[in-house]
DNA sequence: ACCTGAACACCGTTCAAGT
DNA sequence: ACCTGAACACCGTTCAAGT
């Protein structure tokens, strides 16, 4: 939990804060344990930023940034979208809880409205109106972004699962899992006996849900042509 | 803030929980408050559930459970994706914050499996993996707790924004708007010209995401058929 | 069985005061 | 310009003690 001494300067707060947020994740995440991190008192903090809430919106937009930089315009629209989001996931892979610090913020900082403005240039030229443009890039924006979310929440829980008494909740579960009520085949559990579980937040399973939501897109361009 | 003198059982205290939620939202919540609204003290509340989070969960399922039992069984697959969809959607309007605490909670609870069950025996029959079964059914759930989280957050800044000095943070976001950084024509700005903004979190917008996917799904289908 | 008072170990943020 | 100490108004949770 120590870092090099450092000049106090706002670019090495925001690394600081990435280290933190990757040490003991968003929901521990404190100004005051920033500040230890740093060999500064808390309040200190608030001379370069206003508050925690605007450092949150400054890790998000660096997110963004990061994200808009690495799309590639070339190909059909259909691969320009997947390539995007892919690239997106890839530079949310890499800081963590980016899922949640883009969550909790606005796109109205800079850098995030010029990534959905890339996003909505691939399906410009799309033959429908631009209501369904924006509901089209919001839903795949969305899928992206709840993806990771996902995958993390999977996780703390899953940690959490073990720490309780070796079966315990994880027999819980089986349990609610053995005797769901309401009618029908019990499908989650053919699933998780499959290990389908163990799927969550994979790249395979992210790679199908962007090609449902590409496919359907193109499924929304194809009524309208007509 | 006030509540009739009630007896503390468990049912009401999550009644006035979901009042709380309405009242002051989920990111101020506390323990405390609740306690107040009841006319008790914090600890009290202890006896009854183990933790806040354990309470959020409880909330959780209950939303998860009312969803479960308007599903109805009748139609195309398609029809009731989108008739389960929409169901899952409006239970979620009537609870505040429903979908950040179905976004905190973990599927381990028994209604929230059980609703996962009754999707994907929607498209049990159709010509794919369990894998991306899973996928599509993931994909879909996340789309409907995402569309609601948005528009949440949407809202909170908006008011936010209003509070802010008339125009003052709505002249930063009209600029940053006006020059998107990145070369291609600025299509962002043409929408939020249009209005397509205010569109967020609407009806309309809703369904034409939902129709993306469902007809993505199909796609999916066709192509294994194939 | 159910509730309270007091306490612990935390928060975010402000502000006068220091250098 | 940049940092600190002290303080304010909060948190979630525990636990001995009350009824």
């Amino acid at each position: 939990m120590r870092i090099k001494n450092l000049q106090i300067t706002e670019p090495n707060i925001i690394k600081a804060a990435w280290e933190l947020l990757d040490q003991i994740g968003i929901e521990d995440f404190s100004m005051r344990k920033l500040a230890d991190l740093l060999h500064i008192q808390a309040p200190s903090l608030y001379w370069h930023f206003k508050s925690k809430q605007s450092l949150f919106q400054t890790l998000a937009n660096e997110v963004a940034k990061e994200a808009r930089q690495s799309a590639k315009l070339e190909g059909e629209w259909e691969e320009q979208l997947f390539h995007c989001a892919s690239m997106i996931r890839s530079v949310m892979i890499k800081y963590p809880c980016s899922a949640q610090l883009l969550m909790r913020t606005v796109p109205s900082e800079p850098d995030y409205l010029a990534l959905i403005n890339s996003l909505l240039q691939i399906v410009d030229h799309l033959p429908v109106s631009d209501s369904d443009k924006f509901s089209s890039i919001a839903c795949l924006l969305n899928y992206v972004i709840a993806f990771e979310l996902d995958k993390y929440e999977q996780r703390r829980v899953d940690t959490a699962m073990k720490k309780e008494a070796e079966g315990g909740a994880q027999g819980m579960f089986m349990d609610s899992l053995a005797r769901l009520s309401g009618g029908g085949p019990n499908v989650v559990q053919r699933m998780h006996h499959n290990g389908l579980f163990r799927e969550l937040g994979s790249d395979n399973m992210f790679r199908t849900g962007l090609k449902i939501i590409i496919a359907g897109i193109a499924q929304l361009a194809q009524q309208q042509a007509r």
